[in-house]
DNA sequence: TTGAGGTGCAACCATAGCATTGCACTATAG
DNA sequence: CTATAGTGCAATGCTATGGTTGCACCTCAA
């Protein structure tokens, strides 16, 4: 029974998730290719395995990353949902902003 | 002396500045094409002017918006410079995702 | 010059966020 | 079975954030 963590994980889960720089620290460290946990990932870290808990649980629900146990300890890697929505929110707004941009154009440089 | 307010403004804080949804509403208002200012804005809304106040500030510190003043009244639209950030940011990560997927890939489908 | 619309500042409150510490629990290795 | 590495939970502290209200100040129009 999958405890329906993240389910559909908001957009805002995703930006306050990268909002912080450990938390953006962790999850490319993810990206690195190798499966992590929160201990080895303490370890030469500023902060507690505690906090790096909590932030690799945000980015869980943020669906910037899925855990998976392994035997005793349980690793994390990257997941796709999180970048998906950041990417759905910046298409959609980066359209309006080229538009708005073609009308400043159009009103010439007048301020 | 300029206070040397947003200067280069940090992706943490355009991350930051977009988590919150009454911030996203206000900023995909001022992609509108017109230059809006906080009292209009408060208009219709359901929170404060003040509140509207204190959002269209994190948005410029963030680089997502630029105010000017017209008058008796100051008015706020969209800068480039934080999405830029944002997109920069997206950019980088993006690569070493795909990176990441082909290396999965490359794995075959098992666990 | 007065009035009204608009901005700016400050105090304040409640809640959420980041991080800490301490301890209990679980599971693997010898 | 025992020692150990790792996870999980809970209490706590501090600061940041989002929101409010109240009032002072500025500025344009009559």
């Amino acid at each position: 029974m999958t405890p329906v963590r993240s389910a559909t994980p908001d957009v805002s889960d995703v930006f306050a998730a990268l909002a912080d720089a450990n938390r953006r620290a962790i999850y490319e460290s993810l990206l690195g290719g190798t499966a992590l946990s929160a201990t080895v990932l303490a370890r030469g870290s500023a902060i507690s395995r505690q906090a790096i808990v909590k932030h690799l649980q945000v980015l869980e629900t943020a669906g910037l990353a899925v855990s998976q146990r392994r035997g005793r300890e349980v690793v994390y890697v990257p997941a796709a949902t999180g970048i998906t929505n950041l990417n759905a929110w910046l298409a959609t707004t980066s359209s309006r902003w080229e538009r708005r941009v073609a009308k400043l154009a159009a009103m010439g440089t007048r301020g």
